[in-house]
DNA sequence: GTCATGATGATCT
DNA sequence: GATCATCATGACA
């Protein structure tokens, strides 16, 4: 069925923001981190949206670009919490991370989706989209809308041009098994917004 | 709606 | 040479 293409309207209560999330927030184990980022509002120069889903990849997770050791595209998982991991995927597209817990652990939270709700006509003109839907609802798509590049890997969350400011409402979370992987394809470590139109996949129900 | 496929480059064997 | 933490497109139902 063809639906009428009627881009969504940013939420209002969105855009309400908590106070900016620290590199304290990010020194804690992914699995604590990943899902209270469900809800957080990341911006890359003021531009960004209401983070929708995230998957956890832990240092002893064989399908954590981690496990095998330091390199030098991984570096950044290494150091401190609190940082970005930029990665090129598929030799096309970014994808963006926050380190967790502590230097050294190499655990990080992949963002996967977000609802767009600040700067979103500059989101609309890089990815050439009119359907807010479709802007950032994916790994490769929201780097895109967003501007960030490998530039930004390295980068600390709590400086510009980065800002996560912490949810106000204790959001719906669901859990599930993360997207695109081959090896511990059964671990749970998807978190997303129940219900939320702007996922990169339905979750499993 | 589902499914298959090509693009494209760093990393690793 | 194979493997990717992906996406857009086009065939088909």
């Amino acid at each position: 069925m063809a639906r009428p293409r009627v881009p969504a309207a940013p939420d209002p209560a969105a855009a309400r923001l908590g106070p900016l999330l620290t590199r304290r927030f990010f020194a804690r184990s992914v699995h604590a981190v990943a899902p209270e980022l469900i809800g957080a509002t990341l911006l890359f120069e003021g531009v960004g949206g209401v983070i929708v889903e995230v998957e956890a990849y832990h240092h002893t997770d064989p399908a954590a670009h981690s496990y095998g050791g330091q390199t030098p595209r991984n570096a950044v998982m290494f150091g401190p919490p609190g940082f970005a991991y930029v990665y090129r995927s598929y030799g096309i597209h970014w994808c963006v991370n926050v380190v967790c817990e502590a230097e050294g652990s190499a655990s990080a939270v992949l963002i996967r989706a977000l609802e767009p709700t600040h700067g979103v006509d500059a989101m609309r003109a890089r990815r050439g989209l009119d359907d807010a839907r479709l802007l950032c609802s994916g790994p490769g798509k929201l780097t895109h809308a967003l501007g960030i590049t490998i530039a930004a890997n390295g980068l600390p969350l709590d400086l510009a041009p980065f800002a996560i400011h912490r949810r106000r409402a204790e959001p719906d979370i669901v859990t599930g098994p993360r997207i695109g992987i081959t090896k511990a394809a059964d671990y749970p470590w998807r978190f997303g917004l129940r219900g939320s139109k702007f996922l990169s996949k339905p979750f499993p129900r």
